[in-house]
DNA sequence: GCTTGACTTGAACCTTTGTTTAAGTCCGAG
DNA sequence: CTCGGACTTAAACAAAGGTTCAAGTCAAGC
């Protein structure tokens, strides 16, 4: 009812994508992958309810350090539809992150380590080095075909 | 003129591959990638040098801290063929592998910081943030789809 | 000589994170 | 009403690092 509604209270998927930096081929992706959601027009166009600059912040933000789309896409799964981050919702997203990258941080010191102490003993042997069997080292990162994290 | 080749000089691939613990379709695969090679016998199969063993581990270590297989290829190219990777060879390329994990240590440090920092701000803000907008963070990380490193 | 297991190939498939393209539709300005 | 730019879809393509499969060959033991 407030005649004020002066501005798009509702984005285009091209107006998304401008203010935020992400290509329009990209949010719909993430749509498809529950990411974010939408409204449609009668004419089948999405638009945007403007808390979703904020979660495709949040998403980028996250990718950023690595976080996976499956992951961010259970994280965001708790805030309600059409509501952005809140602050407690960040602090806690924070806090998930900074554990994650600790422990990324700490896994590829190990391994740098080990690479610098290897050189003394230039073995490469099947049997003894830590570098050729990680497993020992790293403990199991998931299975299937990865590259480290 | 030994006569004392007792055992196979060269390795089957099923061989390399309980040996190294690699499987087989790696093992064509890092073939058919040029980082590893082979000879032919008369019936067309495989039969590897015993320095591929060694070579076969410097790949898995390189991996295992994130290097891709298409720079382990260049580094594997300054390696004279059916020759085991040498200490020096060893030593540089782990001074090497120690920069970039460094590298990519201190990435992370940063952006777990940017992200315990932030809480404290709890914008999310397009224009401001550091998290929401860091390429001015992170420096230039090549082009198209990547996920970090 | 025959059987069996290990080997050969190319091609298709997998995951992740998207981009590109083709063909067609919607909507606002004039 | 018409024009053009923004929008729609599904599907193909990309790169990395492989796995799996079908169909067929090799080699060693009995």
């Amino acid at each position: 009812m407030t005649t004020i509604s002066w501005q798009a209270e509702e984005l285009t998927i091209g107006e998304l994508a401008e203010r935020s930096g992400v290509p329009a081929s990209a949010l719909r992706f993430y749509e498809r992958q529950g990411l974010i959601g939408s409204r449609r027009t009668s004419g089948n166009q999405r638009r945007y309810h403007r808390s979703t600059l904020r979660k495709v912040a949040f998403v980028r933000a996250s990718q950023s350090v690595g976080i996976p789309l499956s992951v961010i896409r259970e994280v965001l799964g708790f805030l309600p539809e059409n509501v952005a981050p809140t602050r407690e919702f960040w602090l806690r997203a924070s806090e998930c992150w900074s554990a994650e990258l600790n422990d990324r941080i700490a896994r590829l010191e190990r391994m740098r380590d080990l690479f610098t102490e290897c050189v003394g003993c230039g073995c490469l042997s099947f049997e003894q080095c830590g570098l050729v069997n990680p497993q020992d080292v790293l403990g199991e990162q998931g299975s299937g075909p990865r590259r480290l994290q």
